[in-house]
DNA sequence: CGCTATCATTCGGATAGCCAGATACAAGGA
DNA sequence: TCCTTGTATCTGGCTATCCGAATGATAGCG
């Protein structure tokens, strides 16, 4: 294919998924942590466990919202959920969690200008 | 706030960034991961060294969008591009990709059917 | 039993991002 | 120079996902 093939590869082949639906789900996965308001409360959930109220005061969003975002969360596994009386209880508690974001916050460092103009992927209009 | 608060914290608090620029940004970066088709580009690239007509090849997507899709990860900082001529070589080469990946594929691995249900965060009709 | 507080779900509307197709531009080769 | 090839950008349509507001459902309290 490339004239260029013969140079070594960067790595030895990452793990994505072949099949399509597999990379769907994986980009789903990426997708619940492209919102700002669920990476705050990502953030907001790993300091200690909070309940919904504590939530929709701290990102100021209406509760309807944040409740969805909080299922959205819950279910993708980047939070844990414990239910007593009419309250719930959200907590980040997978380490793999701050990892990903750490490698991120990482990459974003050396890109930050590409990452803000990459705005126009889709460059419609 | 929440009764138990008084409970260990999960983590030594992630490093999602305080102010609202900050998280955008970084939701933006996962969103250049929340597509099949760069995830897809993303894998292909780490094999080996690509052009583009090789991206368009295998992703079989138009020319123009595979452009744009690459246009997106050099500007994150997932791809390198090398242009030689009227040639374009795209190459996955940062390490740190196949970290971030290798974390979600995991991630997924024990929550898949809850990923694939997260569709619904809108819940729009 | 009626009231209130907490959380979940649904409803329309607005916006961002995906897509194909057409067009523009640069580099080689006949 | 003309023509072909490889890339990048623009145009318009469409779907996904965001949002607030309204509505449901459940638990505790008087």
């Amino acid at each position: 294919m490339s004239p260029a093939t013969t140079a070594a590869p960067a790595r030895p082949v990452p793990p994505v998924p072949e099949d399509p639906a597999g990379r769907e789900l994986l980009a789903r996965f990426y997708r619940a942590l492209g919102d700002p308001s669920r990476l705050a409360l990502l953030a907001f959930c790993a300091e200690e466990e909070r309940t919904g109220n504590d939530c929709v005061t701290h990102v100021g969003l209406s509760q309807g919202r944040v409740s969805a975002h909080l299922a959205c969360l819950v279910s993708c596994g980047f939070v844990e959920v414990r239910r007593a009386g009419r309250f719930a209880y959200y907590r980040t508690t997978d380490p793999r969690v701050a990892e990903i974001v750490a490698f991120g916050v990482s990459m974003i460092a050396e890109h930050a200008a590409g990452v803000a103009a990459c705005a126009k992927v889709a460059a419609g209009t």
